[in-house]
DNA sequence: TGAACATATGAACAAACGTTCAGGTGAATT
DNA sequence: AATTCACCTGAACGTTTGTTCATATGTTCA
């Protein structure tokens, strides 16, 4: 029903580029299989945003406590907990208990070279165009 | 009112290990710098969805048309037309016209090499714990 | 010019997200 | 054992996000 002559939703049946589109497509299929898109998607997720990012950026230097995550980035305990509970469930911070503390590390070193790559990319972005 | 004498919303007044909480601000501050947090989280979470990690992985092969990138997606051309003008505001994609058609391109190198680390972590990350 | 088509845009709506709030654990101290 | 403290957890709430729908641009071709 409704509108059955109205623009095309897609282009014809087909792609413009078909060569382009099999081999992107192909690239898509090899690198990201499965269930890949949405772990890296996810993963990729997890840097972008503010407080999480500044909690991975702060855990650089070394473990740190709930508490002293939640004063340096002032946000409150409970916050900082629940974005360090997703954060393990992505495997990149891990967490010990001392005594009464819980004691947060980075759990692997691709969240640092990820980290400096995005920096990198950031300064250079900045430097180009500081206007904004 | 309510409860005056609950449990501490954040412990003490100071930190625990002060001297790392210091050493972690510092750190923070020198590669955080003004809204370089918020350019970062932005660029971060640009690669933190699904639709926009594919549109940017097929277009590692070289540009696109908005219709070709919809198909090899599976997404609606309007969906991927905002999408691209999100990453486009993020200098993450440039375009250029072409008769009728806009064709999409990575704008910046950091892009590709954002995307391999991304893949290399998930590789690595999925080969240690197959499980989920 | 007018029709056809590729893309862009704005409003709208549901889903996902991040924080707060109010308890609830588990460990240390007395 | 009771209290204190650090942290965790689930529900609730406001905000943001991604898509859809309808419509508007801009380009080509007849």
């Amino acid at each position: 029903m409704t509108t059955m002559t109205k623009a095309a939703e897609a282009c014809e049946v087909h792609a413009f580029n078909e060569a382009a589109v099999q081999q992107a497509q192909k690239y898509i299929e090899s690198h990201l299989p499965n269930g890949a898109t949405r772990d890296m998607a996810d993963m990729f997720a997890a840097f972008g945003d503010s407080t999480r990012l500044k909690l991975l950026c702060a855990l650089v230097q070394g473990e740190l406590c709930v508490c002293d995550l939640s004063i340096l980035l002032g946000v409150s305990p409970s916050a900082v907990s629940h974005q360090l509970r997703g954060l393990r469930a992505l495997r990149l911070v891990k967490s010990r208990r001392d005594g009464k503390m819980v004691l947060y590390s980075l759990d692997d070193d691709h969240v640092l070279t990820l980290l400096h790559v995005g920096l990198s990319h950031i300064r250079e972005s900045r430097s180009a165009l500081p206007d904004r």
